[in-house]
Parts: structure tokens; sequence; C-alpha cells
DNA sequence: TGTACATCAGTGAACGCGCGTTCACTGATGTAC
DNA sequence: TGTACATCAGTGAACGCGCGTTCACTGATGTAC
């Protein structure tokens, strides 16, 4: 970026991906910077250089899933949907991405209350808020339109990504009985009824 | 209980007590064996004793806040509920939990993955399943009656738990943006409504 | 174009610390006969 | 009732281990003039 910029970021990349793979593998009690370095073939002292603390790699690397999980969403958003639409393609793509990115979504969630956090909250917050600012954009209309009940948006946001979390918690905590394909197929209308205004059916 | 039995779990009580005490205060990080034994007083052989290793501490206390929250949510189903009653009646209680007992939710919420929950599952499980049976004893009738929408039963749990959870969850991080109270006068209807049957209001 | 210097990227040995665990032990309480 | 023994509850010193971190260092790349 810089002129004074030597080369790339290629190995705070390569310690990244090395890092999931390492919680992947070794869970979150294997998660240890012997093990990350142990890895990617790194010295200590390289990962210092570029996280500053083993820490600090958590909280780069939980941005990094974050962001992704949301882009997954923000994704699913297509500038024809209505209201319903977008709730129910919301709904879906956060079950698909709990699939298909496993290892990133029980990092995110496991990591919930993890101390690195309110160090780091600046760094989380600019990958997370110009996102979190588009997500809030496309659904503001729906909202001055009525189709969306008025409520306050955090609970808008609880109602729409609790069940989801929720389901995808259970799945990654490897319970049985939680099925995702079906979530799939049931979860997105029961949100959305959650979430419409009351004579919205009418319509 | 046996009539070998030597004196009360007093100690043991008093253990988990302190370990609770110690989580609230510390935090994840300062939730050590050493601290807990300081709080105490008793010596780490004691705990030894009583529980077999730290994470057997840990694990009979996730047990005993799960069943706690339990209780609280089987407390507040009346006989004369009717399903939407009984339904907004458990998401109150979950939310009037989370408010009254913290640490508790804190602790629940943040080991949901940890390590030691496998080796003791069935300890856990003791605590949780004569509760989950009466919750799921209360529901049926509902469910066969038509009142609630016939979804799979854990999927039923998910948008019941969804919610609620998630608020927790953002309440217990720190999110100011969560507003317990208004969350409690908010999702029991929005819940209800994504449970219920389809003509339910009809009627 | 050549030289001097600053910055960036990465190395790896060494360190202290606090963690969970082990173990040989004491004393009190209950049981057998 | 008294004695011997087993079990339960609890003590606390000692231990090894692996963790995150520090630091003095090398070499390559870019910039100044």
């Amino acid at each position: 970026m810089s002129p004074r910029h030597h080369g790339t970021d290629a190995t705070r990349i390569r310690l990244l991906d090395d890092a999931l793979t390492v919680y992947g593998h070794q869970g979150p009690d294997g998660f240890t910077m012997t093990a990350v370095i142990g890895q990617s073939g790194a010295s200590n002292g390289s990962l210092y250089h570029h996280f500053g603390s083993f820490d600090g790699l958590s909280a780069a690397l939980y941005a990094r899933c974050m962001a992704r999980l949301l882009d997954a969403l923000l994704d699913a958003l297509e500038p024809g949907h209505d209201a319903r639409q977008g709730i129910e393609a919301v709904v879906r793509a956060y079950l698909r991405f709990t699939r298909e990115h496993r290892t990133a979504a029980m990092f995110i969630h496991a990591s919930a209350y993890a101390t690195f956090l309110p160090a780091h909250s600046a760094t989380i917050a600019a990958e997370k808020q110009p996102r979190i600012a588009r997500l809030l954009a496309w659904l503001q209309p729906h909202l001055d339109s009525g189709e969306i009940a008025p409520l306050p948006v955090p609970l808008i946001e609880m109602l729409l990504i609790g069940p989801v979390a929720e389901t995808a918690r259970r799945w990654l905590a490897g319970d049985p009985t939680i099925d995702l394909t079906r979530a799939e197929a049931v979860l997105p209308t029961r949100v959305w009824r959650s979430l419409h205004a009351e004579d919205d059916h009418r319509a």
C-alpha cells in the first residue's frame, strides 16, 4: 500500500489460515501459539511482528471470520427482493455459512466471551461496522414501509439471528437432533412470521 | 444419604458457590483452581476429593447453573396456561433469569463449547434430562391440539430459545443497545407468532 | 550509478510464571462383633 | 460397652509442563542524495 511497503501480507494471511486450521483440528484447548507456529512453520517472533501478541492474532482471526459471515449474509440480499424474500434469504445464508465454514462459525461462536475481544474491539469494529451498516441500510426501507413490524432494531436482529445462531451452536456442538437442511426449510418462514407487521398477510 | 455417609455436602456446595463467585469477579481467564481454592479457603486436595479434577468442578457448576435456569422456566409454566400464555411466560422467565442470575447465565453461555462438557456429559444430562422432559410434557398437548405449528421439536426449541438466548448473550457481553426490559415487553408476542399454527388468530 | 542509511520481515534461544495434578498424610466418624 | 478397623473428609508441599512473551539479532528491500 504505502511506497515503503515491502512485499505482501502473505505471512500474515498464512498465519491466520493456519491458526484456523489448528482451531479446527485441535479444538479450543489446542489453540495455542506453539501449535499455530508449529502448523505454519513461522517463528514466534514473526507472529509477534505481525500481531503484537497471541491475543492480537486471535482478534484478527475473529474479525476475519465475522467479516466473512457478514459478507455471506450481504451476498444473500439481492436488489429485487422484498422484505420477506430478504429476511428468508439471510436466514438461509446464515445456516449455509455454518455448514460450509464450520470451523470459522465455531470460532465466532466460541469466542463470544473471549478475553481478547475488549482489548481489540476497535480492530474488530472496523471490520464489522461497515457491513452491519449495509445490512441496516437494506432493512430501513422495509421498516419505513411498514412491511416489517416497528420494533427496536436490536430486537429485530435478535429475532432474525437468534433462531439460526442457536441452531448453529447446537449443530456445531454436535447435537444429533439438529438437522441443518430441515432448519433451512423451516426457519425462514417462521422467522419472517415473527418479524412482519400484523396485517401483512392480507396483501 | 447412604448410612455410611459422613456429614453433609457442605464443602461441595461451598466450593461450587465460591467457584461461581470467582467466575463473576475474575472472568473466564481468572477462573482457575488456584483462585477457587483461594476464595473458599479449602485445599486443592479437598477439591479433588469432591470433584476429581478442576474440569469435574466446572462440569458440576455448569450442571447446577443449567438446572437452575430450567427450573426457572418450569416455574413459569402454570397449569391454567394455554399454549400462548405458556410460551410467553417461558420467554419472559428466560430473560428474567438472565437479569437476576447474571453470573450463572454467563457461565452457561460461555461454557457452551468448553472442553470439560463431553467428558462429563453423563453428569450434566442427569441434571438436564428430567427437566427437559417436563418441559416437553407441557409442550406435547399443545402440539397435538394444533395450537402450535407441527414443526420438529428441536426447531420449536430453536424458535423459542433462540431470540432470548441471543438477547441474553449480547446483554451479558455488555452490548449497550440491548434493553432487557424492552425485550421482555416485545419478544414474547413475537416468539409466539413464530410458533403458533397458521390460522390460530381467527379463534 | 554508487554508497549510506532506515525500515521491514523474520529468526530462535531463553525466560518466568502459574497452571492442574499427585501423593503421603492426619483426624474424625461410622460399623462390626 | 469397648476395641479394632474401614471409610470419608480434608491438608498442603512438591512437581512437571507448556504457555505467552522478550530480546538481540540477521538479511533483504526501499529511499536519499
